[in-house]
DNA sequence: TAAATAACTGTAATCGATTACATAAATATA
DNA sequence: TATATTTATGTAATCGATTACAGTTATTTA
């Protein structure tokens, strides 16, 4: 109701000056110790609250930092971010979360939403749907508002990305099945353009060279992370002459998709056609047939993307080399490729 | 790089005082259409942009809104999410998204930290473990921060919500599976202190008792909205004397418990249990026995929060009588419940 | 032509917190 | 005792945008 109470108020008051309430606030040191407790008092008592706009404006930061992800209703992201929060909540930020839906535009739009909240900086993982080209990252360089890619990110000079060693992840998926005898190995990929996708794609085709089995590039099919799209693309595996006996999905959603297509021709699962998603995302193991997936710790994730964010504000204005964090992926071993056990 | 520019540098470019720049920039008619174009061109040309902190700092508004739910990956929460940013994004807010994950504690953190942050107003759905005090809520009342309820409310004076007709979804859910000639209805409910929960509880009930069949309050256990919990829940129904021959489950997540719960003994559904699960997750439709469940139109749910809370915003101190916006929702049936067909 | 009005623009205070610099009082040193 | 050094606080500018009020022309009216 009535107005807030401003260190002004404390002053009249007490009869001392604003800069004194202030540093006694602030726990400066030259402010004697029998005013710093009656300024604390006071301020207690008449229920002080800082004005963090005010602060924001004198010191330029804001301790807003934008996070940016395609979609926030995928466990994968949504760990991320709570891993994010995490960190940078103990330090007092508060995070402003945006979706891309995958859309470039949109991604563009929440670029330019960010800027003007003011963040002090950005943590994302890049749209799929994209151009070549790096504008807006160039844009919050450019106002020297760090930039941390985190999952999908590109390789940019002066931004640091944290993701996993995504090719060793689809070398581990595919050797997998290749131990469970698979000889015709699909893979549900996704825009290739980007890196991860990209990694996991080079790492099975590296697994199944290594093993001397046959690369055929027609069973690598680019799908949008849907169950619908992993649908479609199955039928068009399950269609061909010589339809594989396994798939790799890079994406969990498009690996249920290609189970209810398999399903529904009466294929077996794991005995026909094994099955490996990708992000182990919670129904991967609550389906009736559990999924084998790969876990990305989004977690652990989450929280160096935030602590590698607030390092690069420490350092201010220092170059730092871009830091480039790579965790391990694990896979999650499930009934869907556990053909030995069938 | 270079500091930003300010509508100061402008002015003295110009030769002109920094005021008439703001009015130019800002539409006033007092300022002359020559000087007006003469400002926005130099504006543009030295890549001028508003110092929101500054302006936040005059008008006492951040145009941060904050969004309080318990959690962000369920499908409900993000679209209701999206339908929110939808709404406030074209007017300029931008949007904070906290989680509770059901804790009082984090939500009286969460809701510290916006206030901190200077949000001009909070949409939330309340956690479920609660106590019954409302000191949260009323310290925003108090500080004249618009609060809005949607999904989860209480009935707080002063406090607007948003929901559906939980009742009708609960009698509605019963209705279709006495419809489908079940007899002994269990239902998973979540706590009952909390409106919507109860509201279903009792649309459940009324259907029973409507269509003269018994009421066996046993049939009736509390779980969290979780796979686990629904699990258990469904391990002591499918353990009594007389189990029941359907479960209404006022969670989604909740029901696939049951599900896996109830496949695992052997047991069929629908033929001899069948399911109703709430809030039309896409993987209830996605599953290999797509399961029925009651749609909550969540996109709808956000857009019309969000423009009460506008409503709140304009109208200003005027109290306004909380207004309670109820939504109509629709029983999505599928496999899961149609006995009838199986 | 003098007075009144309109049309612009400038002056300066304001939002609330921070901080370099100045100053006063208290204490230590020679 | 006179000077140097601490210690504690006050003064005033600053961050950038907004706006009530005042002031200056230019235009209109009597």
């Amino acid at each position: 109701m009535s107005k807030k109470t401003t260190i002004y108020d404390i002053a009249k008051k007490l009869n001392i000056t604003a800069a004194t309430v202030s540093r006694a606030l602030n726990g400066n040191p030259k402010i004697s110790e029998s005013t710093r407790q009656l300024v604390n008092e006071t301020a207690k008592e008449m229920n002080y609250e800082q004005n963090k706009l005010a602060q924001a404006l004198k010191s330029g930061k804001s301790y807003n930092v934008g996070v940016i992800v395609p979609r926030i209703d995928s466990n994968f992201f949504a760990l991320v971010i709570r891993g994010i929060e995490e960190v940078l909540y103990a330090k007092g930020y508060h995070v402003i979360i945006c979706q891309t839906h995958d859309q470039k535009k949109l991604e563009i739009q929440n670029i330019n939403s960010l800027l003007n909240a003011q963040v002090d900086g950005v943590l994302m993982s890049i749209s799929n749907s994209g151009s070549e080209e790096n504008e807006n990252f160039d844009r919050l360089l450019k106002k020297n508002v760090p930039l941390i890619f985190f999952d999908r990110k590109k390789d940019i000079d002066g931004i640091s990305a944290v993701t996993i060693d995504d090719f060793k992840a689809g070398y581990e998926a595919a050797q997998h099945l290749i131990n469970q005898g698979c000889k015709r190995i699909a893979h549900l990929s996704n825009n290739r353009k980007i890196q991860i996708f990209n990694n996991r794609y080079l790492g099975y085709k590296q697994a199944i060279l290594d093993n001397g089995l046959e690369f055929d590039e027609s069973l690598v099919i680019e799908t949008a992370s849907k169950v619908e799209e992993g649908s479609k693309a199955t039928k068009i595996l399950l269609d061909m002459e010589m339809p594989p006996d396994a798939i790799f999905s890079s994406s969990d959603f498009a690996a249920l998709g290609a189970i209810q297509e398999i399903k529904s021709r009466g294929i077996r699962i794991p005995q026909d056609i094994c099955i490996v998603g990708f992000a182990n995302e919670p129904f991967t193991r609550f389906m009736e047939l559990p999924v084998t997936s790969v876990d990305q710790s989004p977690l652990e994730m989450g929280r160096i993307s935030a602590q590698v964010f607030l390092d690069e504000v420490d350092k201010g204005k220092k170059k730092i080399p871009n830091k480039q964090v790579v965790l391990n992926p694990e896979l999650i071993i499930r009934k869907s490729s556990l053909k030995s056990e069938a």
